[in-house]
DNA sequence: CCGTTCCTGGAT
DNA sequence: ATCCAGGAACGG
């Protein structure tokens, strides 16, 4: 599942693959994907065709292209979504949902084997209304994002499970399944543990845990769980420490991982470190 | 605010 | 043959 980690790392590579290029040819094979008011695979291909790619952000695990008509493309993976820049002449693969043929003879692909990604079109109003971008919070890897702001943020679901409110996008950008797993297990708190109920201490702890987790996945490449790769088709080199690794032994105190469920999330820890 | 929905490969 | 995983929009 791409989380900012996986996410930004296809951003870099994309920087160096697609910006500065013109598309000049669209297909779209799976029609449901497109969403939002161009939500017509031919009027996508239209508006698309001819634009030059300025520049390739990231918003939490949403990738922006900037195009020089004015339009924006975002783009949102889901779990199964795979991004790959290859020849355009290259066999198409089962599970195409789009590709975006460049001036270079190489196409950007879009592979969805669940067809839960999406992709839409926006002007640059609509993009500064879009709901889930206004209300999602804040990128835990920008230098300004404190502990102060997760405490913030916290507070505002007191109740909720805190693997829960690190899940929910609106309390900070880019954390998934396996990255709260991971922050938890490295600040020592209770995936369960209600968010209202953690210690100044703890919020600092988690805090620092998150970035170190997010940044040192980021430097890995991501991590490969199900089947992320990056544009060139690389596997993420960072190896979580929780996720995935239920009945395992901890690699602390080697206490088998515990597995539960929150929100419906499988949730791995350890429940001699994590309290 | 919680349950449902989308979708398909892999496990049972 | 049936069940399960899971991000985020949506509906009641």
């Amino acid at each position: 599942m791409p989380e900012l980690p996986e996410v930004e790392t296809l951003r870099r590579g994309l920087e160096t693959l697609a910006a500065g290029r013109t598309i000049t040819q669209v297909r779209v094979a799976v029609p449901q994907m497109v969403k939002g008011t161009v939500a017509d695979p031919a009027q996508l291909a239209r508006v698309l065709q001819g634009t030059q790619i300025k520049t390739i952000g990231r918003r939490g695990k949403n990738l922006l292209f900037a195009l020089d008509s004015g339009y924006y493309l975002l783009l949102h993976l889901k779990m199964r979504g795979q991004l790959l820049v290859v020849p355009a002449e290259a066999e198409e693969a089962k599970y195409l949902a789009a590709a975006f043929m460049f001036d270079n003879g190489q196409e950007l692909r879009f592979h969805d084997m669940w067809r839960w990604g999406e992709m839409r079109l926006l002007t640059a109003q609509e993009l500064a209304s879009h709901p889930p971008l206004l209300e999602m919070g804040a990128e835990p890897l920008e230098p300004g994002w404190s502990p102060e702001h997760l405490s913030e943020a916290l507070a505002r679901r007191p109740k909720a499970a805190v693997k829960a409110a690190l899940l929910d996008q609106t309390t900070l950008a880019g954390v998934g399944n396996i990255y709260a797993d991971e922050a938890l297990f490295r600040s020592r708190v209770q995936p369960a543990r209600a968010a209202g109920s953690l210690t100044q201490k703890e919020i600092r702890a988690l805090h620092q845990a998150i970035r170190t987790v997010l940044g040192e996945a980021t430097v890995g490449g991501g991590t490969t769980s199900d089947n992320y790769v990056d544009a060139e088709g690389a596997v993420g080199r960072y190896k979580p420490q929780v996720y995935d690794r239920a009945g395992q032994p901890c690699l602390v105190c080697e206490t088998p991982l515990t597995r539960i469920k929150i929100i419906g999330r499988g949730t791995v820890f350890c429940s001699q470190c994590q309290k």
